[in-house]
RNA sequence: GGGCCAUUAGCUCAAUUGGCAGAGCAACGGACUCUUAAUCCGCAGGUUGAAGGUUCGAUUCCUUCAUGGCCCA
């Protein structure tokens, strides 16, 4: 009776049975009960009972009874006639609810005719013991509290095609457990982050997404458009620059952990949004920052999986400090296959790039054209931990010289299992010299650069009051989550990846 | 941007050389007092991603498009 009164024969499964469940929804409100009740008290978590009571047998409840409310999605109904076993699932894990028919009044019963799985509902009993061991809530009233209108993912086989997982995150969230701990893992890895900084007095500070004029990065922008003001505005692509005006204002320890935007491709690594650290420590130089970077990871790391040695992609990474250290130009001796004296040599260089693949190298500038060699041949070889340092000065536009080689600057980028997951450097101070590393990128744009740095008129000048000496670095996010969880896609650390439109 | 692959029931997947589009789970009806992917009986569910083309006949071959995946840039 309950299931759809005109049997229009053609209609696709899916119709009929969110048909049927409405029905059943009118059915529960033509006998003065609400589907969608908001009045159900919990008193316990799913895991809180199983932790409380590990061990716990039949016997156990005969004598002391132990009154609970639970509240959850239904997972899975088991129904044997007098007896039925609802798999329920709340925010902690999942709980055994079991309804017999000589134990519950009638109206209950009778609400057994109107539940699906995919409800959520809300039961009151006292716990027991199965015959096979399972600790349940003995159901003496049950409530449906969300009537459920669509059918979940088979429960064995699950949701796997990954545009309907990434495009409807919540069905895949309800049904793989897994994808529930890798957020859960994600939020663990942001809150060991804002302590361990806030333990060593960094402030935690937002600086704007809708910035006039982007900077800190070598990467294009979205722009948008404020319409009171009509003024063009672009999404941050990186808050270094705020960040710093800070320090040179006083707050000599920031960090943020911000939203960054860049306009760019879609892949298994980049996301046009995406989650990074970004943060500032004055009278520090970029070495100080590699020994804070070794013991944020190393610590995290332990933090998460009570050990420094993980499994990512196949291969065992250890984050015991210290890490490697090596120069881009022992990088290049090492894995490009130059001897010392080509690492500055044009010629050895373009060989070098037109071996390994690296389009357009004619056109570039050296430090670019070391660069692009370098990633080509270093980077997938870079599994353990390794910190790539002395950068040429011309692919870094904000970073301090070297002291000792002023084609170089003090600047290291960090690699984990061949990614990249951290670039930081001594910060370029000199408001002068700025000036001019902008115009050099200002030039760099001219020749067709459209990822080089813009002009920021109002960064030097607030260089030009005194930036005390500092370090800083950027570490990913997301990339980090994809570590610490050996997860192959950005797309399965970000709730929400951006996918096309539906057809 | 280029190459390759995929798209079939709500979900997960089949379909021989181009010849009646199937199964499991879920749903629906029924049996069952201890299940853990319960079991058993029955019944239903399809614009085969979209649009064209070839053919007596297309899930299958061809073209274009859409979406996704992998690789390359």
């Amino acid at each position: 009776m309950l299931a759809a009164e005109t049997p229009e024969e053609c209609r696709p499964m899916e119709e009929t049975i969110i048909a049927q469940r409405r029905a059943k929804a009118e059915a529960m409100r033509a006998q003065g009960l609400h589907p969608y009740a908001n009045d159900f008290r919990v008193t316990h978590l799913a895991q809180a009972l199983h932790d409380e009571h590990a061990g716990a047998t039949e016997a156990t409840f005969e004598e002391a009874r132990v009154e609970v409310a639970v509240a959850g999605r239904v997972m899975a109904v088991r129904s044997f006639g007098r007896v039925v076993f609802l798999a329920l699932d709340d925010r902690s894990g999942r709980i055994q609810v079991n309804l017999f028919k000589k134990a519950v009044p009638a109206e209950v019963w009778a609400l057994l005719k109107l539940l699906d799985v995919g409800d959520i509902v809300g039961a009151e009993g006292p716990l027991m013991v199965t015959r096979k061991g399972e600790l349940s809530v003995k159901a003496e009233a049950l409530r449906i509290v969300t009537k459920s209108l669509r059918p979940l993912p088979e429960k064995w086989a699950g949701l796997t095609d990954v545009a309907t997982r990434y495009r409807q995150r919540y069905v895949d969230l309800i049904v793989n457990p897994e994808v529930r701990e890798t957020f859960r893992k994600r939020a663990e890895v942001v809150r060991y982050v804002r302590r361990f900084l806030d333990e060593r007095d960094f402030l935690e500070v937002e600086t704007p997404i809708l910035q006039p004029l982007y900077g800190g990065a070598s990467a294009r922008p979205f722009s948008t458009h404020h319409n009171t003001l009509d003024m063009q505005l672009y999404l941050r692509i990186a808050p270094e620059l705020n960040l710093k005006r800070l320090v040179v204002g006083g707050l000599h320890r920031v960090y943020e952990l911000n939203r960054c935007f860049r306009n760019e491709g879609v892949s298994t690594r980049h996301n046009p949004e995406f989650t990074m650290l970004e943060f500032y420590q004055a009278f520090a130089t970029y070495d100080d920052l590699m020994k804070l970077t070794e013991e944020l990871l190393e610590g995290l790391c332990r933090h998460l999986h009570d050990t420094a040695e993980i499994e990512v992609e196949g291969h065992r990474i250890s984050f015991a400090a210290p890490f490697r250290r090596l120069s881009v130009y022992d990088g290049l001796v090492e894995y490009a296959g130059l001897d010392r004296a080509q690492v500055t040599d044009r010629d050895a260089l373009l060989e070098a790039a037109g071996r390994l693949g690296v389009k357009k190298a004619d056109s570039l500038p050296l430090g670019y054209l070391q660069m692009e060699v370098f990633e080509a041949a270093a980077e997938e070889a870079l599994i353990q931990p390794t910190f790539v340092t002395d950068f040429p000065l011309e692919v870094s536009p904000l970073s301090r010289k070297k002291d000792s080689d002023p084609t170089l600057v003090d600047r290291f980028e960090l690699y984990v299992a061949g990614r990249e997951l951290a670039n930081a450097f001594s910060e370029l101070n000199d408001p002068d010299d700025q000036r001019r590393r902008f115009e050099a990128q200002v030039a760099q744009r001219a020749a067709g650069d459209d990822e080089a740095h813009p002009m920021d008129e109002d960064y030097v000048r607030a260089l030009e009051y005194g930036m005390p000496p500092a370090a800083g670095q950027g570490i990913g996010i997301d990339r980090l989550v994809m570590l610490m969880t050996d997860s192959a896609s950005i797309r399965d650390v970000i709730f929400f990846p951006l996918m096309r439109p539906e057809g």
